[in-house]
RNA sequence: GGCAUCGUGGCCGAGUGGCUAGGCACAGCUCUGCAAAAGCUUGUACAGCGGUUCGAAUCCGCUCGAUGCCUCCA
């Protein structure tokens, strides 16, 4: 018996607008697609965000014990700059501008965009393929997609007829526009286009001479629409049809729903079940932007060497953060916000820190299995993570007053907290216990500071407050907090 | 200009017709040599205006504001 044969999950379908009971296509399989980075710069804040809340979606589902293939795409092959240029795209102008090969400008923020995720805690997915290895998947679905005659050919370039699909197809039902508002509100770009009409998007452009990235077609020498890889390498690993589409808020219009667009044109059906859009983060309360300076990397939120907030933040305290906020609202990042969270993060690494040597009687005061019921019951509420960190909290309140000794549990509901708790903190939340140094040096840090609570509390036992003031004022200097509780003194590392 | 989402106490953030969210901060108490940590207690908050209803933060309308998309974007 699988967990998710008990635990009824709900999750909100973009699609619908609704929440909707999960049901995969294949009992205990899921697949999921999620839009991962163009690599062409450095990974920003609101990307991790992104692909942190997929992340615990990702684990959530491996908890209940789905086989879950997760894959999440590189976009190397550099998107267009805009409809009206002449096709040198974005990884190309950036490789231009640094003298480097555009492979180059991949490896480069491929690699920053790995490490970044590593640092909050983010499992790989299953498969991670690039738009450049699957060329010739999408000059295939070009193919198909001309066929049913959803598509043409000008100049070398090929462009999908959105006006012919809306003729058949709901072209806009998941960003709910209506292709006759899109037409009478488009706007008069001056620049000369190839396309039929401004809602056409491209499957193929044509490339210019001096662009870089170029692969020959059957329309000549170019490179693939922006939209094109995620229906090519989703149907690939995923199938026609497969479970989840998850990406940025962003995304929806029109990437997303040029991707739907594209795979009925191709398979004449309908590509995902559930679509699920993470929502963005903001700092300060304003959108992040480069031009306005309103923006931090990763990098310079763990270092703190940034002017926006007053000290470095762990990678998991970021973490945490997030997951206080549902997936679904947007989120907004500030000082004071980070403050808060890293305070109450370590409250619940200490309390997960006391919970195994706690004392057991024979009775509970408290209803565990009800408690581990609802944590279950707020992640299955679409992926509820800050209903799930108030239950945590909740379970926290009750550790600490069981090591007061003012309430009892018994042997087996401890078992059942521990093991609660480590799933939903380490395995779900994907929260990591603070990095301790290697072994040899805990023992020996642990040694003097046993010798030190010893020499405190002997000159406490004196009157000798000087002394061991003295103690604990320059420990709290160092960072080190002493506890002192009814059965000694205990010490933990702010 | 169009489309969409949202506006919750000092801050962040759940909730979506009647029943405690939670974290942080603040105050009081317990504990303590004094603190810290921990525990307990305390907050009539739902942008504004109007409507529906026995009853609305929660539904409807309008106004104001924010964010996102409409152009690459997580």
């Amino acid at each position: 018996m699988q967990l998710y044969q008990e635990q009824k999950l709900k999750v909100t379908n973009s699609l619908t607008g609704k929440k909707e009971e999960f049901k995969p296509i294949k009992e205990g399989y899921v697949g999921m697609y999620v839009c991962g980075p163009t690599v062409y710069s450095n990974v920003h804040l609101g990307n991790c965000r992104t692909f942190m809340s997929f992340d615990m979606i990702f684990r959530y589902l491996k908890h209940l014990g789905y086989k879950v293939r997760y894959v999440r795409n590189i976009t190397d092959a550099g998107h267009l700059e805009n409809d009206a240029d002449d096709g040198e795209d974005k990884i190309a102008k950036k490789a231009k501008l640094e003298q480097l090969e555009p492979m180059e400008v991949v490896q480069r923020y491929t690699v920053d965009f790995h490490e970044t995720l590593q640092k909050f805690n983010l499992l790989a997915p299953s498969i991670e393929p690039t738009a450049t290895g699957h060329i010739i998947e999408q000059i295939e679905i070009i193919k198909e997609i001309l066929k049913k005659g959803y598509a043409y050919e000008v100049n070398g370039s090929v462009y999908f007829d959105v006006v012919t699909f809306n003729k058949s197809n709901d072209y806009g039902k998941l960003s709910g526009r209506k292709l006759e508002d899109m037409i009478a509100n488009t706007r008069e770009l001056t620049a000369q286009n190839d396309k039929k009409n401004p809602q056409d998007f491209a499957l193929w452009k044509k490339a210019e001479p001096q662009h870089i990235m170029r692969w020959p077609s059957p329309w000549g020498d170019g490179f693939p629409g922006w939209h094109l890889e995620c229906t090519a390498m989703s149907t690939k690993y995923l199938g026609e049809t497969f479970d989840i589409h998850g990406g940025g808020m962003d995304l929806k219009f029109p990437h997303h729903e040029c991707e739907i667009a594209q795979a009925e044109a191709c398979n004449g059906e309908s590509p995902v079940n559930y679509w699920l859009h993470a929502n963005m983060l903001t700092l300060n309360g304003k959108k992040m932007s480069k031009s306005t300076g309103n923006n931090i990397y990763p990098s310079e939120m763990f270092s703190g060497d940034n002017h926006i907030l007053s000290k470095p933040f762990a990678p998991s305290v970021v973490r945490f953060f997030m997951l206080q906020a549902h997936y679904t609202s947007i989120l907004d990042l500030s000082d004071e916000a980070l403050i808060a969270s890293e305070k109450g993060y370590q409250k619940l690494m200490d309390a997960l820190k006391i919970v195994e040597d706690l004392p057991v009687s024979t009775t509970s005061d408290f209803d565990w299995s009800s408690w581990k019921q609802s944590c279950y019951d707020a992640m299955n509420d679409d992926f509820n993570t800050p209903v799930l960190i108030a239950q945590l909290f909740e379970a926290v309140k009750q550790i600490n007053s069981l090591k007061e000794e003012k309430s009892k549990i018994s042997e087996e509901d401890k078992s059942l907290v521990v093991d609660t708790l480590h799933n939903f903190v380490f395995d779900v939340l994907g929260l990591q216990a603070q990095q301790n140094a290697n072994n040899a040096q805990t023992e020996t840090l642990e040694g003097i500071m046993s010798l030190l609570i010893d020499i405190r509390n002997n000159a406490r036992a004196n009157k000798d407050f000087a002394t061991s003031d003295k103690i604990r004022d320059e420990l709290t200097a160092l960072g080190i907090q002493l506890n002192d509780g009814k059965d000694g003194t205990s010490f933990s590392i702010k």
